[in-house]
RNA sequence: GCCUCAGUAGCUCAGUUGGAUAGAGCAACCGCCUUCUAAGCGGUGGGUCACAGGUUCGAAUCCUGUCUGGGGUACCA
């Protein structure tokens, strides 16, 4: 990347001027400065700001600068110096060169930057006791595409669906289908209604009714035998059921996973823990570590002792675990997992599991694991904007399932929507508008971009046709001709690129575009680092922005063959990142549109 | 009460360790299609960066406090 040559240089400018700046005093105190684009476009293409080293210098900034500058004479650089900005304008060698890179190069963006990365990357997570909500498509789209993105970065990960296939919850949905599986045999059972003020441990959605009809398909007989004057469900019954209700949603959340194109490595059975007997020795582990202790008839673990604000109970008094037990149990077996191959472990959660973060963090200091390589995203949740009004998750009737969202908008609108907020914010999404009004959706602008790509390299070898003498003429270029160029593709051959622009908007419009994709490989980074997509959707915003400005100002099919190749490499560089930019979000890159 | 996320243009949001005149999309208004996709481009208008102090040569960004909104604060999962 160009930005890495002026970096370099300014390092060695640093160290060689460090004399004069009085940097040798500052015992490695020195703030690190950083190459930044500047927003004023007439300073140059890419600026440094000495300020920060006015401090320890004792100098004015402008001063400062000057003295850098001197560093970077020598190198052959000339910058613009205003205040403490040094201000580069990148010279066209060097934006050529950066493009054939580009255009050439095996995967844009790609770097190395979590190379010694093994991430096991968990998220989604659900019960198998209903549909997945819209709540669900916002971790579906931000996992899949920091997997990607970290993948970008040559780290290792595995994404994993832990399934929470045991405790109450799955009686919860098999007492549920039992009571609508002998309303609807007329056994004169009802389903119970809900009282206020008192829990209510059923699942009332009609999706339960027609799981109650497809169980009664195969077990009818099994069901009257089952049966009983009051009604209850034995346990034998409880078990067919929750194992059908488990199987029947899992197959659906699957299939919905691969129509959001998003594959899970693993899934993870909670229950296989229990029959392991993991949770059991987990226990054990912890009364081991004397970090835990009885009270109430509880088992207790003394998380406080590891900086959690409470302790926490880990085997209730009627004998049962909770929720926690089960996932220390999990958690410990993902820094054993493949003889601890995973270095950093990562979960996505949703900020109402927020409180639950210092009790699982705590139990793995306890374990005597190192709970900073166990990493919690946060992200905000969803609202649903029915109607202008504002709906939260979970709390209505009219609850719109993740299916039932991507039959609306489609998984490209989904994933790029969920992806292109910070996942800090609360994500209002407005169900009309992503539904109705589909060119509001960024999402379109973005694979227009790609699509006018495509379609430029298309016809470069399609015949045309000549309005004014009406006749047929053959096409510009041929695929040998092009293969060829491409071939022997050299700065030298590239040259006459800038030359060839007939205007200064087109020439600005290039170098801007240049610099933008030069710049990816910096994004991509950046968006690993920070876990943030949203940032690799931004990107793609701009640059198809800057992209679309060019295309306005400049021809790429002209009748010269040697200046169409050239200015199709522009082209053809773009596609292929805005392909691969839009493949890291896990949203299709469409040839046409 | 405590923990946590947020408050930036009419709306939805960017703004990387504090730096140059705070940006984008949508919406509004005015222009641009006989040649590569107008799902596009150019232009105009629109801001007390919630508020008040503080630190700093310099604050949307850091600190303190206040206000508003979301989430959490279980022997639920």
């Amino acid at each position: 990347m160009i930005k890495d040559q002026i970096l370099q240089t300014l390092q060695a400018s640093l160290k060689s001027q460090s004399g004069k700046l009085n940097l040798e005093g500052a015992n490695g105190n020195v703030p690190r400065l950083n190459i930044e684009r500047p927003r004023q476009a007439d300073h140059g293409d890419y600026a440094v700001n000495v300020s920060p080293l006015a401090k320890v210098a004792r100098m004015a900034p402008p001063q400062i600068a000057a003295i850098v500058a001197e560093g970077f004479a020598q190198a052959g650089w000339t910058p613009n110096i205003i205040g403490g900005f040094l201000n580069f304008s990148v010279g066209e060698p060097q934006l050529i060169d950066a493009l054939t890179r580009i255009a050439m190069q095996d995967k844009p963006g790609r770097n190395e930057s979590m190379k010694d990365i093994r991430c096991l990357l968990e998220f989604v997570s659900a019960n198998p006791t209903g549909p997945l909500h819209i709540g669900h498509g916002r971790w579906v789209a931000l996992g899949d595409s920091l997997g990607r993105i970290f993948r970008h970065c040559d780290a290792q990960v595995t994404h994993e669906f832990y399934i929470n296939d045991a405790g109450s919850q799955m009686f919860n949905i098999a007492n549920s289908i039992w009571y609508r599986a002998l309303e609807i045999l007329g056994t004169g059972a009802k389903f119970p209604t809900p009282e206020e003020g008192k829990p209510f441990p059923f699942y009332p959605g009609d999706y339960v009714i027609e799981m109650a009809q497809e169980f009664i398909q195969t077990h009818r007989e099994a069901l009257f035998q089952w049966d009983n004057p009051a009604h209850v469900a034995p346990k034998e019954a409880i078990e067919a059921i929750s194992d059908y209700a488990k199987e029947s949603m899992l197959a659906q959340q699957r299939q919905l996973m691969e129509t959001c194109r998003l594959t899970f490595d693993v899934w993870y059975s909670e229950k296989s823990l229990h029959a392991a007997g993991r949770v059991v020795d987990v226990i054990e582990k912890l009364k081991a570590r004397g970090v835990t202790y009885e009270k109430d008839g509880a088992l207790w673990f003394a998380s406080t002792q590891f900086g959690d604000d409470q302790d926490r109970v880990l085997v209730k008094s009627d004998g049962s675990y909770t929720y926690l037990t089960a996932d220390i149990a999990y958690h410990e077996d993902k820094y054993a997992r493949n003889d601890g191959f995973y270095n950093l472990l990562i979960n996505i959660w949703g900020a109402d599991h927020h409180g639950y973060i210092p009790r699982m963090k705590a139990a793995m200091a306890a374990l005597g694991h190192n709970p900073d390589q166990l990493e919690i995203v946060l992200g905000q949740l969803v609202n649903l904007l029915i109607e202008g009004e504002r709906t939260r998750m979970g709390k209505r009737k009219k609850m719109l399932t993740l299916q039932e969202l991507v039959d609306e908008v489609g998984v490209d609108a989904l994933r790029f929507w969920m992806v292109s907020k910070s996942q800090d914010t609360t994500l209002d999404f407005n169900v009309d508008l992503a539904a109705s009004a589909s060119d509001e959706n960024p999402v379109f602008y973005v694979q227009y971009a790609h699509a006018r790509c495509a379609s430029i390299v298309r016809n470069a070898f399609q015949p045309r046709f000549d309005t004014v003498d009406k006749k047929e003429l053959p096409p510009l270029l041929t695929e040998a001709q092009w293969d060829s160029f491409l071939g022997s593709l050299t700065p030298d051959a590239m040259a006459t690129l800038f030359a060839s622009l007939e205007n200064d908007p087109a020439k600005a419009a290039l170098r801007e575009l240049i610099l933008k994709m030069d710049g990816f490989e910096d994004r991509v980074e950046e968006a690993a680092r920070l876990r943030s997509p949203h940032i690799i959707a931004r990107y793609t915003q701009d640059l198809a922005a800057d992209f679309h400005r060019f295309y306005n100002v400049c021809r790429i099919l002209v009748a010269d063959p040697q200046t169409t190749m050239m200015r199709l490499v522009i082209i053809y560089a773009l596609k292929r990142v805005f392909g691969q930019a839009l493949d890291l979000l896990g949203v299709s890159a469409p040839d046409k549109m």
